[in-house]
DNA sequence: GATGAATGAGATTTCATTCAT
DNA sequence: AATGAATGAAATCTCATTCAT
């Protein structure tokens, strides 16, 4: 589910390299947290330092490439999840997107932190997502796209601390999660973010 | 709400000093996160690094009394929330731990990650609030402990990301999850974590 | 007289490097005793720090190649005066190998002191000559080879202190130990140490 | 055998602190060597680093005044074996010094080292004895005041190493010095030192 | 006079990044 | 284009010495 976001095509083995570097970046940072050294990426991809920097230019940019790669996946899965008719769309969605993301741990800490252009893309998805599901009844009403982001926060909350232990422990948050969602008596204490304070928590102003 | 546990009690500047390493911590950890430097700790604190690693033998240690003061506090939270009679302890609590901790990032990372003894203390005050809850109706009754240790990490995914631009985002989130803890028809798609799965995931067998 | 030990051979570049930084350790070290610091060494090789620990994981591991480069001489001079015909080749070596300490007092402390693998060695060598020593009758009967690994601690506690201003004292003290070598009436007043004593010094049941 | 060298006499208080100071360096340093920390001095002395800093103005006043107590007791072991009649009296004193520096081996590594005004005085007596031996034939004509210099380095190495595991391993290297100190054919192959290079070992011109 | 807390320079070690081969 | 050696700034931690209590 590797999606390149170049224009020109790399050289088949170039294109190699970059593949073996994300794999290797994505299964050392799952092991050692983000603070391993690229060093050791560079290892467990069985290529020298000199090609990882010439594929990424730092390893920030290393680390954004595999938050791309998840990014892009979670903007298929979000169109996949737009076929269903019955208003299921948003929780399919939030559970295929787990899963992805319960096998993609490498990169998690970054993950829904920064101003992503494809985090927009995302973005716009879910709330198709969730709209459809609010006009077939099956989410509350008060709902609102800012409500999914934090869900997606949570969620990760949930998969840094187990992700190695029980890497199914998530899904029972989702559970929860989910019926919270269920429409119900009432509404929220508490209104929801805005959509730009979502914008100035991820770009803030600095 | 800091506590300390040493048996002599420090000489008074001694004693400042530790609440001010404390507290620069705190601040700095906050901004920086825990990779910041434990120079930049101690300048921030006016003291030298001597005194520093004086009154904390490691960095770690100093990270770990940031969290232990965050647990006891937590534990006193909820002790007081105990006092409910209707059952509304556990939200009580909820919202009083999360207030307490979207003050006191520095050690967020850290938190809830650890086996820490009070961290069992604190498990068990907690169960008890759920089982109230549960007694009085305001909770569904297949929720186990483990579930709201879950909540306590998703909560603080939550804080993580919302941390500086929007400190109150979480009670929002904390509203939806409490929603998703309100009796209903049915129950939760999957099982619960075991006490035993939690205890691993704090203290890996390594 | 220097050996590399690796495996797979250095590139030139890297093996050029290896050579100045043991060479440029020996003389900082020889200066300033062991206490100097990396820094320093270094600094005398012409190179950075990270290739200091490129080559050598620790500051211990580049006294230990020092050592590691004495044994591998010692060994090869042991193997030289084994040639000699007439017994003498216990002197020989024992004169070969204090010139060689007396230019190679770098690693001074740490030599004769650890539980190297070479060490045994050479001990085994040495034992041979002393035996041939004494089937000639140039030495007395009662020697064992422990009391010669007491006489290169000997001659390194005469280098310790001889080593800067007088370099060629230490031949006179050889001469003054190979006369209370040579066959004599009685025996020693105390018992030899057994090897095991010995091997207990080098590597202390901790 | 410790003793004051001060002129003025110090207030009872003062002098017990000196003393348990200087008991706990020497063990503390033979224990873990002249690396350890003032600290872990004044804690074995049970005094506060005020305390320690008030009675020796550095590390190494410590350190020396360590020394100074076995060069003290090294004079008055001299003096006494000097009343030998027999020209046993150098024997004697060999072995009363080395079984007393094996009890004093904190500062072992600084001993015979550097210039100590009581140096020369002990060196006068071991002439005195070396002379008396010679004179009564126990040992051969051609050594002078410097090879017994030499002698107590050599000593001084085999302890270095054999200190804990082995502590009377010295005296069988004794035996052998002793042996070769014993009149003989011919004349030793190297001049000794003179004087003078005994006296820019341990004060080089700089 | 004694205490032990505070200091800060300096030591070892790591690692993102550059560059010679 | 690929390799991996070299770099050196920065991090953590120690410890001889000073100074407030």
């Amino acid at each position: 589910m590797t999606v390149k976001s170049e224009n020109r095509p790399l050289r088949s083995d170039a294109a190699k390299n970059r593949e073996r570097l994300l794999t290797a970046a994505g299964q050392v940072f799952e092991q050692k947290g983000l603070e391993a050294s690229v060093a050791d990426v560079a290892r467990a991809a069985g290529v020298g330092m000199g090609t990882l920097y010439r594929r990424f230019p730092s390893k920030e940019a290393l680390i954004e490439a595999l938050v791309t790669d998840v990014l892009d996946a979670t903007i298929v899965m979000a169109q996949n999840a737009a076929e269903r008719t019955d208003g299921s769309g948003l929780e399919v969605f939030l559970e295929a997107s787990g899963a992805y993301q319960a096998e993609h741990l490498g990169c998690l800490p970054k993950l829904w932190n920064s101003d992503h252009r494809m985090v927009r893309t995302a973005r716009r998805l879910i709330a198709d997502l969730l709209a459809d599901a609010q006009f077939h009844g099956r989410v509350r009403q008060d709902l609102t796209g800012t409500d999914i982001s934090m869900l997606m926060w949570s969620i990760r909350g949930v998969l840094e601390t187990t992700r190695t232990s029980t890497p199914d422990a998530w899904r029972r948050h989702l559970d929860l999660l989910i019926a919270g969602m269920r429409p119900a008596e009432g509404s929220l204490a508490h209104a929801p973010l805005s959509q730009g304070q979502v914008d100035r928590i991820l770009s803030p102003p600095s």
